[in-house]
DNA sequence: ATTATTTGATACCAATCGGTATCTTTGCAT
DNA sequence: ATGCAAAGATACCGATTGGTATCAAATAAT
């Protein structure tokens, strides 16, 4: 890797750090500078401003996360641990994350909502990428004969996705994970017992 | 009302409405001169700085809010039917929210989830009053044999509390209610199914 | 009506914000 | 080894931040 990239992809992680722990607009470039070590005029020599940081940041978490997701989903044979190893994948989230400061989505979503900013686009086709992914696997389980044909797989995205990102709010703000734990136990239940055949 | 006192409640209304919107830090003072009309001096007169603003309008949103809930909670007679208006005051919120921005709680978790900021104690205090009222709700239930005795109320709670703040992040993000829509209509198929008797 | 007190406006402060122009240094190709 | 382009450091910019000291106006008490 040349020396340039590697300055990059510093700044890049510290950033990553920053933005999703103090929040985008809380972290201020002399945050960035005295986490790297590095001055404005390297920060800015890679990137255009402060908010195409902030985009390529959030951009690199959620690709890192769904690229793993994806290879798990993959790695799994059925519809069943195709389901588990989603809800899995957020239990040990909060002992284990990607990155420190939480669900990248929840924070940006919640930073943004009510925004016009470009990362509030970004976010949306994150919970997109998201919600096709759990509807994919589930339409892929009716045509194997394993889920139920009458199920909703929409629901059943929506349902997963709102119970874990909000269990990760609970769990953060109690330091505690038994709330997402408790969730991924009574989701499993219900995806054995009215998702799948 | 002496004049002061509306004031001081214009203030805090104006700040409430953009705490809750831009966020609380990032939320400026002359932000909140420019929404009310009025000076510092006449803010500082009355909060004794930005950080006691920031408590007070948290803490005015969400008595609000929990008055409003307990009220038609006692006003409904079965358990079935207090519960439901647990979910209904989400669903309907997106549309009629009680403050614009969304859910207060998840609001401020996620801005000061990783800070020891006093307003994190805060939020903590209002989501442990939030799950005593649907345990209280399910526990009474119990009594009353409307509930099935082997129900765990924590489960309960935390799962109507993490399917409902989940599903309203999704919902703001999307401008669209169907999600909060379907979360809710599976929560009461839930709740009829595997709470009740 | 005249004080005395409270309330709000004005003007200021140092610190920090995102951003840029300029200069020096580094690394790479020849 | 030399020359050149890329990378990073330094020093600065105007604007804005939360906060305060001071003064004027409005209200309340006598």
């Amino acid at each position: 890797m040349k020396s340039s990239e590697i300055t990059k992809s510093k700044v890049l992680q510290e950033a990553i750090t920053l933005f999703n722990t103090k929040g985008y607009r809380a972290t201020s470039l002399s945050d960035i500078t005295n986490a790297t070590g590095l001055t404005k005029g390297a920060i800015y020599r890679h990137f255009e401003n402060k908010e195409q940081l902030e985009i390529e940041a959030f951009q690199n978490m959620m690709h890192s996360i769904f690229n793993t997701l994806q290879k798990r989903i993959k790695a799994e044979s059925n519809t069943r641990d195709k389901l588990f190893c989603v809800l899995e994948l957020f239990q040990d989230y909060i002992n284990n994350p990607f990155f420190s400061g939480g669900c990248p989505l929840l924070n940006v979503s919640t930073e943004v909502d009510d925004t016009t900013m470009v990362l509030k686009d970004k976010a949306l086709q994150t919970l997109t990428v998201f919600r096709n992914s759990i509807e994919t696997i589930v339409i892929n389980g009716k045509t194997h004969k394993e889920v139920n044909a009458i199920v909703n797989e929409k629901l059943v995205a929506i349902v997963m996705i709102s119970s874990l990102e909000g269990a990760i709010m609970m769990s953060k703000l109690q330091d505690s994970n038994s709330d997402i734990e408790a969730v991924v136990k009574h989701l499993k239940n219900w995806i054995v017992a009215d998702v799948l055949l």
